[in-house]
DNA sequence: CTTTAAATACCCCTTTGAGGGTATTTTTTT
DNA sequence: AAAAAAATACCCTCAAAGGGGTATTTAAAG
Protein backbone atom coordinates (compact mmCIF):
# COMPACT_ATOMS: atom_id res chain seq x y z
CA UNK A 1 0.00 0.00 0.00
CA UNK A 2 1.03 3.42 -1.08
CA UNK A 3 0.11 6.09 1.46
CA UNK A 4 0.09 9.37 -0.19
CA UNK A 5 -0.68 13.45 1.80
CA UNK A 6 -1.45 16.45 -0.44
CA UNK A 7 -0.40 19.61 -0.25
CA UNK A 8 -1.90 21.66 -2.21
CA UNK A 9 -3.91 25.26 -1.38
CA UNK A 10 -6.54 25.32 -4.24
CA UNK A 11 -9.17 22.78 -2.78
CA UNK A 12 -10.70 21.73 -6.14
CA UNK A 13 -7.53 20.47 -7.49
CA UNK A 14 -6.96 18.37 -3.69
CA UNK A 15 -10.91 17.06 -4.71
CA UNK A 16 -9.73 16.15 -8.29
CA UNK A 17 -6.68 14.41 -7.63
CA UNK A 18 -8.41 12.32 -4.56
CA UNK A 19 -10.85 10.99 -6.93
CA UNK A 20 -8.43 9.89 -9.65
CA UNK A 21 -6.69 7.81 -6.70
CA UNK A 22 -9.60 6.65 -4.91
CA UNK A 23 -9.90 3.69 -7.32
CA UNK A 24 -6.25 2.94 -7.21
CA UNK A 25 -6.26 -0.23 -4.74
CA UNK A 26 -2.53 0.22 -3.81
CA UNK A 27 -2.63 4.09 -3.00
CA UNK A 28 -4.14 5.51 0.03
CA UNK A 29 -4.51 9.30 0.33
CA UNK A 30 -3.92 9.68 4.33
CA UNK A 31 -4.62 13.49 4.09
CA UNK A 32 -4.32 17.04 2.53
CA UNK A 33 -4.06 20.14 3.75
CA UNK A 34 -4.03 23.64 1.99
CA UNK A 35 -0.45 24.95 3.53
CA UNK A 36 2.86 24.35 4.12
CA UNK A 37 2.66 24.19 7.85
CA UNK A 38 -0.94 22.22 7.84
CA UNK A 39 0.88 19.78 5.62
CA UNK A 40 4.07 19.13 8.32
CA UNK A 41 1.01 17.96 10.65
CA UNK A 42 -0.01 15.27 8.94
CA UNK A 43 3.04 13.92 7.41
CA UNK A 44 4.21 13.88 11.26
CA UNK A 45 1.48 11.87 12.18
CA UNK A 46 0.62 9.61 9.37
CA UNK A 47 4.44 9.61 8.00
CA UNK A 48 3.26 9.10 4.63
CA UNK A 49 5.65 7.25 1.87
CA UNK A 50 4.37 9.89 -1.02
CA UNK A 51 3.74 13.68 -0.67
CA UNK A 52 2.46 15.51 -3.27
CA UNK A 53 3.30 19.38 -2.72
CA UNK A 54 2.37 22.42 -4.29
CA UNK A 55 4.91 25.00 -4.92
CA UNK A 56 3.08 27.74 -3.59
CA UNK A 57 1.37 28.05 -0.99
CA UNK A 58 0.40 29.84 2.04
CA UNK A 59 2.22 29.90 5.43
CA UNK A 60 5.19 27.66 4.18
CA UNK A 61 5.88 27.64 0.41
CA UNK A 62 6.49 24.10 -1.48
CA UNK A 63 10.50 24.36 -1.39
CA UNK A 64 10.88 25.32 1.94
CA UNK A 65 8.26 22.24 3.29
CA UNK A 66 10.45 19.77 0.76
CA UNK A 67 12.95 20.82 2.99
CA UNK A 68 11.99 19.89 6.35
CA UNK A 69 10.51 16.89 5.37
CA UNK A 70 13.64 15.45 3.97
CA UNK A 71 15.12 16.27 6.94
CA UNK A 72 12.54 14.61 9.24
CA UNK A 73 11.68 11.54 6.60
CA UNK A 74 14.61 11.45 4.57
CA UNK A 75 13.12 8.42 2.93
CA UNK A 76 10.07 9.99 2.20
CA UNK A 77 9.67 10.77 -1.78
CA UNK A 78 7.95 14.22 -2.64
CA UNK A 79 6.15 15.39 -5.94
CA UNK A 80 6.50 18.63 -7.09
CA UNK A 81 3.04 19.78 -8.56
CA UNK A 82 3.05 23.03 -9.60
CA UNK A 83 1.62 25.54 -12.04
CA UNK A 84 4.97 26.71 -13.19
CA UNK A 85 7.83 25.27 -16.05
CA UNK A 86 10.46 27.56 -14.95
CA UNK A 87 14.11 26.14 -14.34
CA UNK A 88 14.64 27.61 -11.89
CA UNK A 89 11.32 26.33 -9.72
CA UNK A 90 12.42 23.42 -10.41
CA UNK A 91 16.44 23.19 -9.89
CA UNK A 92 15.33 24.84 -6.12
CA UNK A 93 12.65 21.70 -5.68
CA UNK A 94 15.46 19.12 -6.96
CA UNK A 95 17.90 20.48 -4.64
CA UNK A 96 15.06 20.34 -1.74
CA UNK A 97 14.91 17.17 -2.38
CA UNK A 98 11.60 16.39 -4.66
CA UNK A 99 12.25 13.75 -7.21
CA UNK A 100 9.38 14.03 -9.12
CA UNK A 101 7.90 17.20 -10.81
CA UNK A 102 4.75 17.56 -12.60
CA UNK A 103 2.84 20.56 -13.82
CA UNK A 104 -0.82 21.23 -13.78
CA UNK A 105 -0.85 21.81 -17.45
CA UNK A 106 -0.29 18.20 -17.64
CA UNK A 107 -3.26 15.35 -17.92
CA UNK A 108 -4.24 14.08 -14.04
CA UNK A 109 -3.09 10.89 -14.33
CA UNK A 110 0.53 12.17 -14.65
CA UNK A 111 0.17 11.93 -11.16
CA UNK A 112 -0.09 8.14 -11.22
CA UNK A 113 2.67 7.72 -13.32
CA UNK A 114 5.13 9.79 -10.84
CA UNK A 115 3.73 8.13 -7.84
CA UNK A 116 4.51 4.65 -9.40
CA UNK A 117 7.78 6.02 -10.64
CA UNK A 118 9.31 7.91 -7.01
CA UNK A 119 8.25 4.94 -5.01
CA UNK A 120 10.51 2.73 -7.25
CA UNK A 121 13.47 4.79 -6.34
CA UNK A 122 13.20 5.99 -10.19
CA UNK A 123 12.73 9.82 -10.56
CA UNK A 124 9.86 11.33 -12.49
CA UNK A 125 9.82 14.70 -14.62
CA UNK A 126 7.14 15.80 -16.23
CA UNK A 127 7.54 15.98 -20.27
CA UNK A 128 9.23 19.16 -21.19
CA UNK A 129 10.68 19.51 -18.26
CA UNK A 130 13.65 17.68 -19.25
CA UNK A 131 15.64 19.50 -20.84
CA UNK A 132 16.34 21.17 -17.55
CA UNK A 133 18.00 18.44 -16.16
CA UNK A 134 20.80 18.05 -18.62
CA UNK A 135 21.08 22.07 -18.92
CA UNK A 136 24.34 23.84 -17.50
CA UNK A 137 22.20 25.99 -14.64
CA UNK A 138 20.76 22.19 -13.41
CA UNK A 139 24.02 20.77 -12.98
CA UNK A 140 25.85 23.86 -11.42
CA UNK A 141 22.55 24.19 -8.61
CA UNK A 142 23.90 20.89 -7.71
CA UNK A 143 27.10 22.19 -7.04
CA UNK A 144 26.47 25.72 -5.56
CA UNK A 145 23.54 24.36 -3.39
CA UNK A 146 22.63 27.44 -1.83
CA UNK A 147 20.53 30.44 -3.12
CA UNK A 148 21.23 33.47 -3.89
CA UNK A 149 19.83 35.53 -1.07
CA UNK A 150 20.39 35.23 2.71
CA UNK A 151 18.03 34.15 5.04
CA UNK A 152 17.50 37.97 6.10
CA UNK A 153 16.88 38.46 2.75
CA UNK A 154 14.72 36.41 1.61
CA UNK A 155 12.56 37.23 4.89
CA UNK A 156 12.20 40.78 4.06
CA UNK A 157 11.45 39.83 0.26
CA UNK A 158 8.60 37.57 1.53
CA UNK A 159 7.45 40.79 3.16
CA UNK A 160 7.72 42.87 -0.21
CA UNK A 161 5.98 40.32 -1.51
CA UNK A 162 2.75 41.14 1.13
CA UNK A 163 2.78 44.86 0.17
CA UNK A 164 4.56 45.53 2.89
CA UNK A 165 6.67 49.04 2.62
CA UNK A 166 10.14 49.28 4.64
CA UNK A 167 9.03 50.89 7.62
CA UNK A 168 6.07 48.50 7.98
CA UNK A 169 8.99 45.46 7.64
CA UNK A 170 11.43 47.53 10.28
CA UNK A 171 8.77 47.19 12.74
CA UNK A 172 7.77 43.71 11.98
CA UNK A 173 11.50 42.72 11.93
CA UNK A 174 12.41 44.70 14.92
CA UNK A 175 15.14 46.44 13.01
CA UNK A 176 15.93 50.24 11.67
CA UNK A 177 14.24 51.24 8.42
CA UNK A 178 17.70 52.13 7.28
CA UNK A 179 18.52 48.37 7.76
CA UNK A 180 15.59 46.97 5.58
CA UNK A 181 16.60 49.20 2.94
CA UNK A 182 20.17 48.14 2.79
CA UNK A 183 18.70 44.88 2.61
CA UNK A 184 16.60 45.86 -0.39
CA UNK A 185 19.33 47.63 -2.33
CA UNK A 186 21.64 44.05 -1.71
CA UNK A 187 19.39 42.54 -3.28
CA UNK A 188 18.66 44.75 -5.86
CA UNK A 189 22.87 44.87 -6.56
CA UNK A 190 22.64 40.30 -6.54
CA UNK A 191 19.57 39.95 -8.64
CA UNK A 192 20.82 42.00 -11.42
CA UNK A 193 17.88 44.26 -10.80
CA UNK A 194 17.37 48.46 -11.40
CA UNK A 195 14.39 50.76 -11.01
CA UNK A 196 11.73 51.67 -8.48
CA UNK A 197 9.15 48.52 -9.29
CA UNK A 198 11.50 46.05 -10.00
CA UNK A 199 12.43 44.41 -6.49
CA UNK A 200 8.01 43.87 -5.93
CA UNK A 201 7.98 43.03 -9.58
CA UNK A 202 11.02 39.98 -8.72
CA UNK A 203 9.18 39.35 -5.71
CA UNK A 204 5.13 38.94 -6.73
CA UNK A 205 6.12 37.19 -10.01
CA UNK A 206 8.79 34.88 -8.52
CA UNK A 207 7.51 34.34 -5.21
CA UNK A 208 8.88 30.63 -5.22
CA UNK A 209 11.96 30.80 -6.24
CA UNK A 210 13.75 33.16 -3.88
CA UNK B 1 -29.51 16.50 -19.63
CA UNK B 2 -27.07 19.38 -18.88
CA UNK B 3 -24.55 19.50 -21.32
CA UNK B 4 -21.07 21.37 -20.31
CA UNK B 5 -18.14 22.33 -21.68
CA UNK B 6 -15.09 23.62 -19.91
CA UNK B 7 -12.20 26.13 -20.41
CA UNK B 8 -9.50 25.70 -17.99
CA UNK B 9 -5.58 26.07 -18.66
CA UNK B 10 -4.96 23.44 -16.09
CA UNK B 11 -5.48 20.21 -17.78
CA UNK B 12 -4.99 18.58 -14.68
CA UNK B 13 -7.90 20.62 -12.80
CA UNK B 14 -10.16 19.86 -15.94
CA UNK B 15 -9.55 16.08 -15.51
CA UNK B 16 -10.84 16.52 -11.74
CA UNK B 17 -13.93 18.07 -12.81
CA UNK B 18 -14.51 15.48 -15.48
CA UNK B 19 -13.65 12.65 -12.71
CA UNK B 20 -16.25 14.61 -10.15
CA UNK B 21 -19.25 14.95 -13.08
CA UNK B 22 -18.85 11.55 -15.29
CA UNK B 23 -20.47 10.20 -12.29
CA UNK B 24 -23.86 12.58 -12.28
CA UNK B 25 -26.40 10.48 -14.63
CA UNK B 26 -28.12 14.43 -15.77
CA UNK B 27 -24.93 15.45 -16.61
CA UNK B 28 -22.18 15.64 -20.00
CA UNK B 29 -19.33 16.42 -20.34
CA UNK B 30 -19.45 17.87 -24.17
CA UNK B 31 -15.79 19.98 -24.47
CA UNK B 32 -12.85 20.90 -22.74
CA UNK B 33 -10.05 23.03 -24.08
CA UNK B 34 -7.02 25.20 -22.36
CA UNK B 35 -7.70 28.50 -24.27
CA UNK B 36 -10.04 30.66 -24.67
CA UNK B 37 -10.06 30.69 -29.11
CA UNK B 38 -10.31 26.65 -28.36
CA UNK B 39 -13.38 26.66 -26.06
CA UNK B 40 -15.46 28.97 -28.36
CA UNK B 41 -14.73 26.72 -31.09
CA UNK B 42 -16.15 23.79 -29.07
CA UNK B 43 -18.97 25.81 -27.91
CA UNK B 44 -20.12 26.24 -31.43
CA UNK B 45 -19.80 23.29 -32.83
CA UNK B 46 -21.76 21.85 -29.19
CA UNK B 47 -23.61 24.36 -27.91
CA UNK B 48 -23.53 22.97 -24.21
CA UNK B 49 -25.84 24.38 -21.54
CA UNK B 50 -23.67 25.44 -19.54
CA UNK B 51 -19.92 27.06 -19.51
CA UNK B 52 -17.78 26.47 -17.04
CA UNK B 53 -14.81 29.09 -17.84
CA UNK B 54 -11.23 30.06 -15.77
CA UNK B 55 -10.65 33.96 -15.66
CA UNK B 56 -6.74 33.38 -16.80
CA UNK B 57 -6.53 31.52 -20.12
CA UNK B 58 -3.95 31.69 -23.00
CA UNK B 59 -4.37 33.48 -26.01
CA UNK B 60 -8.37 34.78 -25.15
CA UNK B 61 -9.37 35.26 -21.36
CA UNK B 62 -12.26 34.15 -19.54
CA UNK B 63 -13.79 37.50 -19.46
CA UNK B 64 -13.67 38.14 -23.27
CA UNK B 65 -14.55 34.53 -23.79
CA UNK B 66 -17.60 34.97 -21.93
CA UNK B 67 -18.57 38.56 -23.94
CA UNK B 68 -18.41 36.60 -26.76
CA UNK B 69 -20.16 33.87 -25.52
CA UNK B 70 -23.25 35.56 -24.33
CA UNK B 71 -23.24 37.33 -27.51
CA UNK B 72 -23.49 34.69 -29.95
CA UNK B 73 -25.43 32.00 -27.64
CA UNK B 74 -27.57 34.18 -25.26
CA UNK B 75 -29.66 31.49 -23.16
CA UNK B 76 -25.67 29.56 -22.04
CA UNK B 77 -24.96 29.77 -18.74
CA UNK B 78 -21.94 30.75 -17.96
CA UNK B 79 -20.34 29.50 -14.34
CA UNK B 80 -16.34 31.51 -13.58
CA UNK B 81 -13.95 29.60 -11.84
CA UNK B 82 -10.79 31.21 -10.98
CA UNK B 83 -8.38 31.55 -8.37
CA UNK B 84 -9.02 35.02 -7.35
CA UNK B 85 -11.34 36.16 -5.09
CA UNK B 86 -11.04 39.68 -5.68
CA UNK B 87 -13.67 42.14 -6.25
CA UNK B 88 -13.00 43.79 -9.75
CA UNK B 89 -12.69 39.78 -11.14
CA UNK B 90 -16.44 39.15 -9.96
CA UNK B 91 -17.88 42.47 -11.54
CA UNK B 92 -16.00 41.86 -14.87
CA UNK B 93 -17.02 38.28 -15.09
CA UNK B 94 -20.75 39.32 -13.95
CA UNK B 95 -20.80 42.59 -16.25
CA UNK B 96 -19.81 40.09 -18.96
CA UNK B 97 -22.89 37.71 -18.15
CA UNK B 98 -21.53 35.15 -15.83
CA UNK B 99 -24.38 33.87 -13.43
CA UNK B 100 -22.01 32.23 -11.46
CA UNK B 101 -18.59 32.61 -9.64
CA UNK B 102 -16.81 29.43 -7.79
CA UNK B 103 -13.01 29.43 -6.26
CA UNK B 104 -10.63 27.31 -6.47
CA UNK B 105 -9.75 27.43 -3.02
CA UNK B 106 -13.48 25.46 -2.28
CA UNK B 107 -14.38 21.90 -2.72
CA UNK B 108 -14.45 20.68 -6.06
CA UNK B 109 -18.68 19.91 -5.23
CA UNK B 110 -19.42 23.43 -5.23
CA UNK B 111 -19.43 23.33 -8.99
CA UNK B 112 -22.03 20.86 -9.18
CA UNK B 113 -23.96 22.84 -6.76
CA UNK B 114 -23.20 25.88 -9.41
CA UNK B 115 -24.52 24.08 -12.70
CA UNK B 116 -27.47 22.90 -10.99
CA UNK B 117 -28.41 26.15 -9.74
CA UNK B 118 -27.57 28.55 -13.02
CA UNK B 119 -29.83 26.00 -15.22
CA UNK B 120 -32.45 26.98 -13.10
CA UNK B 121 -32.29 30.19 -13.85
CA UNK B 122 -30.55 31.55 -10.66
CA UNK B 123 -26.90 32.75 -9.34
CA UNK B 124 -24.19 31.09 -7.66
CA UNK B 125 -21.60 32.86 -5.84
CA UNK B 126 -18.95 30.67 -3.80
CA UNK B 127 -19.55 31.85 0.21
CA UNK B 128 -17.11 34.65 0.76
CA UNK B 129 -17.95 36.54 -2.24
CA UNK B 130 -21.92 37.71 -1.71
CA UNK B 131 -19.76 40.34 0.44
CA UNK B 132 -19.19 41.51 -3.41
CA UNK B 133 -22.70 41.33 -4.13
CA UNK B 134 -24.12 44.43 -1.84
CA UNK B 135 -20.95 46.09 -2.40
CA UNK B 136 -21.80 49.62 -4.17
CA UNK B 137 -18.45 49.06 -6.66
CA UNK B 138 -20.66 46.09 -7.35
CA UNK B 139 -24.54 47.75 -7.81
CA UNK B 140 -22.80 50.50 -9.67
CA UNK B 141 -21.27 48.55 -12.23
CA UNK B 142 -24.59 46.96 -12.70
CA UNK B 143 -25.73 49.85 -13.62
CA UNK B 144 -22.99 51.51 -15.50
CA UNK B 145 -22.29 47.88 -16.87
CA UNK B 146 -19.17 48.73 -19.07
CA UNK B 147 -15.20 48.14 -17.80
CA UNK B 148 -14.06 50.24 -14.84
CA UNK B 149 -11.42 51.33 -16.13
CA UNK B 150 -11.54 53.84 -19.27
CA UNK B 151 -9.41 53.36 -22.72
CA UNK B 152 -6.54 55.64 -21.80
CA UNK B 153 -6.92 53.73 -18.27
CA UNK B 154 -6.05 50.78 -19.30
CA UNK B 155 -3.35 51.82 -21.85
CA UNK B 156 -1.60 52.96 -18.91
CA UNK B 157 -2.03 50.07 -16.50
CA UNK B 158 -0.61 48.34 -19.66
CA UNK B 159 2.63 50.30 -19.87
CA UNK B 160 2.79 50.13 -16.08
CA UNK B 161 2.60 46.40 -15.78
CA UNK B 162 5.52 46.43 -18.85
CA UNK B 163 7.73 48.86 -16.22
CA UNK B 164 7.57 51.90 -17.29
CA UNK B 165 7.58 55.26 -15.45
CA UNK B 166 5.03 58.27 -15.11
CA UNK B 167 7.46 60.05 -17.45
CA UNK B 168 8.09 57.03 -19.82
CA UNK B 169 4.37 56.71 -20.39
CA UNK B 170 4.65 60.06 -20.51
CA UNK B 171 6.76 60.06 -23.29
CA UNK B 172 4.93 56.83 -25.21
CA UNK B 173 1.48 58.30 -25.32
CA UNK B 174 3.18 62.17 -26.00
CA UNK B 175 0.98 63.25 -22.98
CA UNK B 176 2.31 65.66 -20.11
CA UNK B 177 3.58 63.44 -16.66
CA UNK B 178 1.24 64.92 -14.63
CA UNK B 179 -2.09 63.24 -16.80
CA UNK B 180 -0.38 60.01 -16.68
CA UNK B 181 -0.04 60.77 -13.22
CA UNK B 182 -4.03 61.71 -12.64
CA UNK B 183 -4.97 58.44 -14.50
CA UNK B 184 -2.97 56.49 -11.91
CA UNK B 185 -4.73 58.16 -8.84
CA UNK B 186 -7.94 57.66 -10.88
CA UNK B 187 -7.26 54.31 -11.54
CA UNK B 188 -6.06 53.52 -7.70
CA UNK B 189 -9.43 55.45 -6.83
CA UNK B 190 -11.69 53.36 -9.08
CA UNK B 191 -10.03 50.05 -8.09
CA UNK B 192 -9.75 51.01 -4.49
CA UNK B 193 -6.20 50.64 -3.60
CA UNK B 194 -4.12 52.30 -1.57
CA UNK B 195 -0.16 52.42 -0.86
CA UNK B 196 2.67 52.69 -3.12
CA UNK B 197 3.44 49.27 -5.16
CA UNK B 198 -0.51 48.46 -5.35
CA UNK B 199 -0.99 49.73 -8.75
CA UNK B 200 1.89 47.71 -9.96
CA UNK B 201 1.00 44.95 -7.99
CA UNK B 202 -2.60 44.85 -9.55
CA UNK B 203 -1.31 45.33 -13.17
CA UNK B 204 1.15 42.33 -12.50
CA UNK B 205 -1.12 40.23 -11.12
CA UNK B 206 -4.12 40.95 -12.90
CA UNK B 207 -3.45 41.61 -16.31
CA UNK B 208 -6.34 40.21 -17.41
CA UNK B 209 -8.80 42.16 -16.19
CA UNK B 210 -8.53 45.85 -16.90
C1' DC C 1 -28.11 70.75 -28.50
C1' DT C 2 -26.97 70.21 -23.92
C1' DT C 3 -25.33 67.32 -20.37
C1' DT C 4 -21.98 63.96 -18.90
C1' DA C 5 -17.83 61.46 -19.02
C1' DA C 6 -13.11 61.26 -20.38
C1' DA C 7 -8.74 63.15 -21.22
C1' DT C 8 -5.77 66.67 -20.63
C1' DA C 9 -2.66 69.53 -17.38
C1' DC C 10 -1.50 72.06 -13.55
C1' DC C 11 -1.06 73.25 -8.13
C1' DC C 12 0.05 71.79 -3.30
C1' DC C 13 2.59 68.38 -0.13
C1' DT C 14 4.67 63.89 1.92
C1' DT C 15 6.57 59.33 1.86
C1' DT C 16 9.04 55.77 -0.30
C1' DG C 17 12.52 53.68 -2.71
C1' DA C 18 16.64 53.63 -5.03
C1' DG C 19 21.77 54.87 -5.74
C1' DG C 20 25.84 55.99 -3.53
C1' DG C 21 28.59 55.67 0.43
C1' DT C 22 30.80 54.10 5.37
C1' DA C 23 30.97 51.59 9.74
C1' DT C 24 30.07 48.32 13.56
C1' DT C 25 28.61 44.06 15.39
C1' DT C 26 27.36 39.33 14.97
C1' DT C 27 27.66 34.86 12.77
C1' DT C 28 29.67 31.50 10.15
C1' DT C 29 33.25 29.20 7.95
C1' DT C 30 37.79 28.01 7.36
C1' DA D 1 42.02 32.16 16.24
C1' DA D 2 41.58 34.49 11.93
C1' DA D 3 39.07 35.52 7.83
C1' DA D 4 34.76 35.91 5.41
C1' DA D 5 29.98 36.66 5.20
C1' DA D 6 25.84 38.47 6.95
C1' DA D 7 23.22 41.63 9.56
C1' DT D 8 22.89 45.81 11.58
C1' DA D 9 22.56 51.10 11.14
C1' DC D 10 23.72 55.41 9.66
C1' DC D 11 24.99 59.45 6.03
C1' DC D 12 23.68 61.95 1.60
C1' DT D 13 20.66 63.07 -2.57
C1' DC D 14 16.91 62.77 -5.83
C1' DA D 15 13.23 61.00 -8.66
C1' DA D 16 8.93 58.61 -8.42
C1' DA D 17 4.52 57.85 -6.71
C1' DG D 18 0.74 58.68 -4.08
C1' DG D 19 -2.99 61.94 -1.77
C1' DG D 20 -5.33 66.07 -2.18
C1' DG D 21 -7.07 69.58 -5.05
C1' DT D 22 -8.79 72.62 -9.46
C1' DA D 23 -9.49 73.68 -14.37
C1' DT D 24 -9.80 73.20 -19.47
C1' DT D 25 -10.66 70.92 -23.63
C1' DT D 26 -12.57 67.06 -26.16
C1' DA D 27 -15.54 63.31 -26.93
C1' DA D 28 -19.69 60.74 -26.24
C1' DA D 29 -24.40 60.13 -24.83
C1' DG D 30 -28.85 61.83 -23.88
Amino acid sequence: MITVAIGEDHQALIDGIQLLLQYEEHIEVVGTANDGEALLHIIRQKQPKVVIIDIRMPKLDGIETTKIIKKEFPHTKVIAFSMFDQEAAVVQMRAAGATGYILKNSPLEEILKAIESVTQGKEYYDSGLEAYLESSAFAKADTTKKSVLSKSEKEILKLIAQNKTSSEIADIRFTAVSTVEKHRKNMMRKLGLSGKGELLRFAIERKYEF
